[in-house]
DNA sequence: TATTAAATAAGAATAATTATCATTTAGGAA
DNA sequence: TTCCTAAATGATAATTATTCTTATTTAATA
């Protein structure tokens, strides 16, 4: 079922969670997804491990992990939430047609935001997170977006 | 009830849109507000100038007016939208805490990121533009949150 | 002023998410 | 190991945000 079972047991209770057979098989499923999916996509890919699965452990399971901090919730202009693995900083170019989310990793990109904003003072605020969002549409909605 | 009621005018009908009583209203609202507000909000305010508004209306004109590009719609991770008339690059400093939106605006800032962006080549997709969310918290949550 | 295509109000319908509660289970204690 | 219990789950009801439908109204044009 998982590439490593035992890591993915640790994390979860690491946090204060039980390693319960459906957190395990969500958080594999997230950690293993590229797609930053919606709660109905990981309902169905999970039924598939663990079909009496109750949609409601979707959302609970995923906003537990949510508030552990062991994945990031995304907001979407569609009006549904997406869920990422991801909690390295990094950002997301998404297109508007496909609705695809794609990971931009770059350290240069991350540094040269985080270097200019520690330069300017903002005031009564304690920033925890930056993220960029890179909005457009993909010129062939079948090919991958690929940097540079 | 405005201060530029000609201007708004021709701004709704400029996009092809009848400068009915309802878009004035929400559009100048709008225009005034710096909060980012949600539909909800833009109610309450809305009715005091027409108490027989209907919110579908809020929601059917806020929606033509992203369609057209008079306003701009932004999606928060508590599941409600919110609406922003300021159409300009400019950046949001989010509040976790309060869910205040705050604009950011510096061009040295956005010029960076655009310019670093020009820089790298994304494959097959067509950028329309670039938003930097800061997430944080205020540390006084009754203060506001300014920049340098 | 009359015409009419477009917009609105009211409320029903849908979609996404959260709450409730009886049943099950993970993990520690015995 | 087996037992115990707090925590988690499954089923489904409830809520919230948003969209749809249709009869009525209105802005814009002639
Ligand atoms: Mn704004
Ligand atoms: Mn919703
Ligand atoms: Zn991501
Ligand atoms: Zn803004």
């Amino acid at each position: 079922m998982s590439i490593n079972l035992d890591q993915i047991k640790a994390e979860i209770s690491d946090v204060g969670l039980k390693a319960t057979h459906q957190r395990i098989v969500i958080y594999d499923y997230l950690m293993k997804s590229k797609t930053h999916p919606t709660v109905d996509r990981i309902y169905d890919d999970v039924k598939n491990h663990i079909p009496s699965v109750s949609v409601a452990t979707i959302y609970r399971v995923l906003e537990d992990f949510v508030t552990a901090g062991l994945i990031y919730k995304v907001a979407t202009r569609e009006g549904t939430m997406r869920y990422d693995a991801n909690t390295a900083p990094h950002n997301h170019i998404y297109c508007t047609n496909t609705q695809d989310i794609i990971d931009y990793n770059d350290q240069e990109l991350n540094d040269l935001i985080a270097n200019f904003l520690s330069k300017k003072k903002i005031k009564n605020f304690k920033i925890s997170d930056i993220k960029l969002q890179i909005n457009g549409e993909k010129l062939d909605p079948d090919d991958s977006v690929s940097i540079n």
